[in-house]
DNA sequence: GTAAGCACTCTTGTGGAAAAAGTGCCAGAC
DNA sequence: GTCTGGCACTTTTTCCACAAGAGTGCTTAC
């Protein structure tokens, strides 16, 4: 449906009820409506329109005698047509660039701050996703044994970014023939995106697997595990506290199986990442996000870059979040930390 | 104070009581007391007897006309001198079992694993530590140029345990250089444990420093990174969602503000480790745990070896726990954690 | 199209009475 | 002495009724 049919009436009233609600989490009505929309309007005729915005499903009533709540597609109008950026204020700005610019050498650590610092700002739950690997380039493996039957496997990505991961040999493990077969995965496959490198592994080293047929062997049946972009500890999640006192989440058992999901990493990876990675601000709003305990919640994100790769930072609140404020906020971390990650 | 001079009665009543509690959450009447108690006594007697243990500071009333609740002295009490220990259920072992030998290359898996199943068989908070490596042997230093400033350090420690922490330099690195580093670095460090080596690296390093001086200086400079053992990816945390909806949590503040805790690994990992390591289980109860948010709650964990290195296990929880069989539960897993990781 | 008035609905708050839970103590039984 | 039944007392919980409050929808008038 196309809501761009609204009265200016309309569009005035929706906005500015949301506002308040945002504001307030109470349930708005007609009289408080009419006191902040200055034009002296009464509330009745506040009521006669709210009824109309209620039948486009724009708003509701928990009950009969109570005000208005936006419903989600109340959001979603809202926030495709009829909301303002907010700028951050000079104080938010500088926090967040205190901790973003900071200098660590991991990625890691820069993105454990920056979910952090992101929960802190906005008062809700900030997350990071590391860089997806698969569009980055592989600049160099190396093959280390750590132990008898293990061997560490470095995979360098253009940019500084690195990722290692232990493979367990199944007998021992024989360091000439490591050093031959780091060589040949470097020849073969240095250069190459990760992503490419998954698709078509089988067949890069084919030919080769004469040199060392275990070693090879067990690279080849450790793909998943070395080019697996939703590793759990790729995502960091800061500010878990800030939603406990929001009053959306009174409601016990909602706050019990969001925070269920939260310890689910890899699946809220997986989430985030599914609708693949759009230039600027992705906002999706309740029951967009297609999982039952986040549907009182709102998911706000943006990517970055890190070089030629991609992550995600973001912000999970309740749906009822200071939309227009936050997306600043996001952008501006997002710009902030492709920067640094590119220098 | 010693309560080992408490009267059969007592010990008997305490017992029951805590027991009692502990299944219902309730404060417990006399009445209640005496029925489970076989021996035939009445709910008069029983409440005199409380009378005096509420007078040793064991037991105390919310208010007048309330039953009994345990304090942390009581629980102490209880924990010290009359609780059996109840054994696991074949199936509570066995899925416990299955989650921990699966077989994983890394020990940081095996860790996510054993904290999840922990709190789901628990029913609680589950946590566990990666082994500290201090008392552990350097096998080998790897030192890799991943890009033009950054060099991943790998330290490989007896029994497959590794490190890896990236580093970076302030200018370009000679590959060269770094062969000969990571060949001095080894030579003089290896075989002894990273406690050793934190301890007097400067020394030891001292007279090689002509090799390549930003590099060896880059090393010493990065040995609090390097050697850190508080590291917070090195704390596990399973079933945040349990303590939601336990009732001593009810009160939303202090559920956020211990959740507020639980996100500060690196604190959380100072405070259990700060006692040392003793041979098996620890109880700490209530405000034995010297941190304010965590004053409702208890902990139990027991050290795991993973060769000569020891780690920690343990289960987090309101005081108002089934110690009895939480302490088996949490005995068996170190064992079997020890078992698998020394193997 | 707008506004005022009013009846109606539903929730929230209040007060007090009754019920429930449990204690402490006393007086008597074994 | 030790234990128990009885009982008065205290505090919390529950329930109910009733009033207050908030906000709507509709009707009517401008």
């Amino acid at each position: 449906m196309a809501f761009d049919n609204l009265t200016e009436r309309e569009r005035l009233i929706l906005q500015t009820l949301i506002n308040h609600y945002i504001a307030t989490a109470e349930p708005v009505g007609s009289r408080a409506v009419a006191q902040k929309y200055r034009l002296g309007i009464s509330p009745a005729t506040v009521r006669n329109t709210m009824q109309d915005l209620e039948e486009m499903g724009l708003i509701s009533q928990p009950h009969t005698s109570a005000g208005r709540v936006p419903t989600d597609r109340g959001y979603r109008v809202y926030v495709d047509n009829m909301m303002g950026l907010e700028a951050l204020t000079p104080s938010e700005a500088d926090q967040i660039r205190k901790e973003i610019c900071a200098d660590y050498a991991a990625v890691e650590d820069i993105l454990e701050q920056t979910a952090k610092v992101l929960a802190t700002v906005s008062k809700q739950l900030g997350l990071t996703i590391a860089p997806r690997f698969d569009k980055g380039i592989l600049t160099r493996v190396n093959l280390i044994p750590v132990a008898e039957k293990k061997i560490l496997v470095i995979l360098a990505v253009k940019h500084g970014l690195v990722r290692t991961v232990l493979l367990e040999a199944e007998s021992g493990i024989n360091t000439e023939q490591v050093e031959k077969t780091a060589s040949i995965l470097n020849e073969k496959l240095c250069g190459l995106t990760l992503g490419e490198i998954k698709d078509s592994i089988d067949i890069r080293l084919k030919e080769t697997s004469a040199e060392d047929p275990r070693l090879i062997k067990l690279f080849l049946d450790s793909t998943d595990n070395l080019l697996n972009f939703t590793d759990p500890d790729q995502m960091h999640l800061g500010g878990t506290t800030n939603i406990v006192n929001q009053p959306e989440f009174k409601n016990r058992e909602k706050l019990r199986s969001l925070i269920e999901v939260l310890e689910e990493k890899k699946l809220l990876t997986e989430l985030i990442s599914a609708k693949g990675i759009k230039e600027g601000i992705t906002i999706t709003i309740g029951k967009e996000i297609e999982r039952g305990e986040m549907q009182s919640c709102s998911l706000l994100t943006s990517p970055y870059k890190a070089g030629k790769v991609q992550g995600t930072i973001g912000i999970i609140g309740p749906t009822r979040m200071r939309y227009s404020k936050l997306v600043s906020m996001v952008e501006y971390t997002a710009k902030l930390l492709s920067d640094v990650l590119s220098k």
